[in-house]
DNA sequence: ACAAAAGTGTTCGCTCTACACCCATGG
DNA sequence: CCATGGGTGTAGAGCGAACACTTTTGT
């Protein structure tokens, strides 16, 4: 046989390799009550039918990973332009009943307050889960979601990702919650705030919280400008 | 239609985009004659025929990821036990002559001394190109290299990974050289060697240089358990 | 003796951390 | 007037950056 031939028939028993499915699984991120959550649904494929899954579906053969990414996000919760964010794809053998499928995790973060105005449409059974308190998730998918927190934790700490789960204002002690909730540790008030106003990343509002029974707190938001150019003259970010 | 026969649908149609391939592009870095190099092969696929190309096949439909990685990796090399890392999955639409084919990108550091003792067997094309002087590669692995080359710099200065692109036995000064090839920058030499020495990850192996036309230099190794004892009590690391 | 790379300490400024009290509002 | 969370500064320790000369070997 000649040497192109040998060529040809190896591309032809590649093309054999064709069968495989590939799915998007988000892992939704947002922040209520004080509280880290994920947005899971019910799963209705056996044999996990009732438990609790990510949200996830097959991409399109005619749609980009990141195109079937945002298709799934826009069903589940009526948002668009929403941060998301490949994290890392999945392929173990006989992790999915369709076959062989694997799954391509994307990370989402997401303002509740958003979802809260945009999901009221839709009957579907997502609810938001506290993420300190998941077990028995359908699939590898609790191996997903703790990779995916992984990330998000790390990321965290070195890209101001954060303000995607705040409303457009808030206070320093929402933004220094937040941060205690996803990386599990109590910060100092003082040196929290002093570090966050040094980066600049923030504006005041000059706007006041209302009706709440103390001394009301200043409002901020995020400046997104700011951060661009500071990220092409290579941001340095800690905490 | 009843609720059951929807979801049945739902599920028949899902199994109708099983039509994807999934192949894995291995990014195998190396260091040597004091330079960064990837390791690329000719590409014998129309039509980008001739071209260079990573080293990258399809995924069997009965191995994970991984283990093609490593398939992938050894067909090459002859190694086993590299380091291997999954870096991200690229899915634009028309990437491929096969047709839908999405692609899992790893990043592999082997050190090159090993590479030539088990590499002479073969006689493929495979290759050293220094990073510095890429351009033209086929398909879209110029946005695959990119991506993985960034995200071994972003690594480098958070975990020690550099040591696996070194022989067992290495100096300061070439391990300054691989860092400062890395990330493209200059380091001081006194400063760099009391970071590295203040960490604990190396050992002083009591050996020198022999036949250099100057004074010898101290032979050092990495410390691996002493990096794992680290890493579980929460390693701080930076460049 | 000379070329070539190895090896070694100190100073200064900045950043990180720890820490305690007064303020503004609603009830 | 009391309860609640908001808001503020300083001192000390540790870390990172800048910087120049001596040592050892081969030729």
């Amino acid at each position: 046989m000649e040497k192109t031939d040998l060529i040809q028939l190896k591309h032809l028993e590649a093309k054999q390799k064709m069968k495989f499915g590939v799915s998007v699984d988000g892992v939704i991120f947002g922040f209520d009550e004080n509280e880290l959550k994920v947005l899971l649904i019910r799963c209705d494929m056996e044999p996990y039918v009732g438990q609790w899954s990510l949200v996830g579906e097959m991409v399109n053969l005619d749609e980009t990973l990141e195109q079937a990414a945002n298709r799934i996000l826009f069903n589940q919760t009526g948002l668009k332009n929403v941060f998301l964010q490949q994290v890392k794809t999945f392929g173990i053998l006989d992790r999915h009943p369709y076959g062989r499928v694997v799954s391509v995790a994307y990370n989402s973060l997401l303002k509740i307050e958003d979802f809260k105005l945009n999901s009221n449409s839709n009957e579907n059974e997502a609810h938001w889960h506290d993420i300190t308190t998941l077990e028995n998730l359908a699939f590898d998918h609790m191996e997903i979601l703790n990779t995916c927190l992984n990330k998000l934790r790390k990321q965290v700490r070195e890209e101001p990702i954060g303000f995607e789960l705040l409303p457009e204002k808030f206070t320093l002690s929402q933004l220094q919650n937040l941060y205690e909730r996803i990386l599990g540790v109590e910060l100092d008030k003082r040196n929290f705030r002093k570090k966050i106003l040094k980066m600049k990343l923030i504006v005041d509002l000059q706007e006041y919280q209302t009706n709440v029974a103390h001394r009301p707190a200043k409002l901020f938001s995020f400046d997104k400008e700011r951060y661009e150019q500071l990220r092409k003259s290579g941001l340095i970010f800690d905490l």
